[in-house]
DNA sequence: TTGTATGCGTTATCAG
DNA sequence: CTGATAACGCATACAA
């Protein structure tokens, strides 16, 4: 089945009675060009299939055209978001999708992810949350030289870098959603001190509350780690005390899924005694009973519009770096009892 | 920052004071060489902190150094798994991992996947199920010149190209564990026609049946697509009959999900009304309530495995190619009522 | 507007 | 065992 051989330059060159770089011209679009030796060329090019040879551009360009994807794993769900996105816009290019799996906490993280773009001479890299809040390895990356786009849930860089969600303001529309049900005794369960993320996710709960006029009670404040055995703990702690909430955020779906197992073993019924919002919208949210309701980041198409800031920053630098989240009304949040 | 220039094979050889060939050599691992001239010149890699231009290689081999994993979305947690699993085996060598995310319906799949593995020269390619049981895709791959490797559940290929777990036994294990708590009528949900995975798992189910002597209604048998819709549906269907089973085995978690939310909607209490068992492992499986009772895959395990056969044949082509599932023992399970 | 000569960093060929 | 020299396929500088 394999083809003899694959068509290179120098076939199209001859073929097309040219000098190898007219070729060339063509293929990088080269504005000082005949229209007619461009046309000429150009039906060669598609009679012969030809496609011009990545690895050859990589060593005469010292650039690969490579996209890293780096990430210590944020969620699944998350991850895959993105490289499908990524995919999306690079599908037809000469582009491809490296992934770079890593562990934000070995010694040699930086060691690692410098050898690992150094040796690939990859063309830029995309920074998923939690890595991405690390100016220290964004700046490694940039002194490498190749572009970063870095996702999160801040303005963690200008607008060229950076694709975005507003945690903040969709935490607070939670909240807000909550108080509108008539609830007024709201639990937080906040994420890891240090995340970016759980920290605008908790301004956002504040904001909410003030916003519903509610006072803040300290008692039905919780901190975990984005884990679902923390949310567990944190929701038996929060049930437990003298006048427990009738409804609890938090700040991800994971731990979401804890507060709704604490809460069943408690024996109270989700949402009838208690109400839980999460945030993600992972695979989780929608399959655990009840269907949970939680916040949705827009992942695919801000890995799009990331994949086109990386490749074609000329046109896509501009684009918009910030995304609107949504708050996905399932039934895990209800009316206030009584 | 940046280092002014990147040593390439012509300094190590002027320091060393011998040819860029020999350099070449002792990269290779050339059994022909003096010993005294291999030291010396690994000092002075050693010493410039020299790395290979892999660009350059995949020019002159006509070979790039790249991984390509390409799967249609089974479910997010198999693929992250997979990618750890490979990045485990490749990370300290050359090879790279790069990702194609595809749609297995789309027309243009193999025009798709030609191009890509052509364009990128790939080295060789991973399969995830249910991709990896098109064979026509897989004789593409290898026309291409790259070595395939088909993760699965059934000997889908050789044992050089084929990691494996064998799911008829693991639900066979399974059928066995709700036999062993008394049910006796228990329901099945297939997986989608013309799923190799969604056969074996049918299979297993008849022989743990037959194992432990329990005869096969066929009204408690039901089909799904592997969606969670599909396994709501098939929940109700099963739920809503005349003599309703105590106990159902859904093809994946996806599904069982489904069973549990048509359970709680019908007001049954899981697990002492009804017993239900996935598959998959996914992390559904540990957040929903109760957690659910499944059968996990050694992914990761599997996919280091892969990642050897893929890259160095000569000493991993015999290494074994299935790999045992485990029955994951949680409270969705319990002893038949009554 | 187009062509020539040369380089990118590595491996293969084939002498020595 | 080792080394000149020519690929590998494309891009850049500099001419023409």
């Amino acid at each position: 089945m394999a083809k003899a051989q694959k068509p290179t330059i120098n076939d199209v060159a001859r073929l097309s009675g040219v000098s190898k770089k007219t070729v060339s011209r063509v293929i990088n679009k080269s504005p000082l060009l005949n229209q007619a030796t461009r046309e000429k060329v150009e039906a060669v090019i598609a009679q012969l299939d030809y496609v011009p040879n990545p690895q050859a551009r990589a060593l005469a360009l010292r650039r690969n055209f490579l996209i890293g994807l780096i990430h210590d794993n944020p969620n699944a769900q998350m991850v895959l978001g993105v490289q499908e996105g990524i995919l999306d816009t690079i599908r037809s290019t000469e582009f491809a999708l490296v992934v770079r799996p890593v562990d934000r906490h070995s010694p040699t993280l930086l060691d690692d992810i410098h050898r690992f773009i150094e040796q690939q001479r990859l063309y830029g890299v995309m920074l998923l949350p939690p890595l991405s809040e690390n100016d220290e390895l964004a700046r490694l990356c940039r002194d490498l030289g190749c572009t970063v786009v870095r996702m999160g849930s801040a303005r963690l860089d200008d607008e060229a870098h950076l694709v975005a969600s507003n945690d903040q303001e969709a935490v607070s529309d939670a909240v807000a959603w909550l108080a509108e049900l008539g609830h007024t005794r709201i639990g937080f369960i906040a994420g890891p001190d240090g995340f970016r993320s759980a920290r605008e996710r908790e301004l956002g709960f504040i904001a909410g509350m003030g916003r519903a006029g509610l006072t803040i009670d300290p008692a039905l404040l919780a901190r975990g780690n984005y884990q679902f055995e923390s949310g567990h703990a944190a929701g038996q702690h929060l049930l437990g005390t003298a006048t427990p909430p009738t409804a609890i955020f938090a700040s991800n779906d994971e731990m979401a899924a804890g507060v709704l197992h604490a809460a069943c073993e408690r024996g109270l019924r989700v949402p009838h005694d208690l109400s839980i919002i999460g945030f993600d919208d992972t695979a989780i949210a929608a399959h655990i009973w009840p269907p949970l309701t939680t916040v949705r980041w827009p992942i695919r198409a801000m890995a799009r519009t990331a994949a086109l800031k990386l490749t074609r920053p000329e046109t896509a630098a501009r684009d918009a770096a910030f995304f609107p989240s949504e708050l996905v009304r399932r039934a895990s949040a209800v009316r206030a009892p009584g």
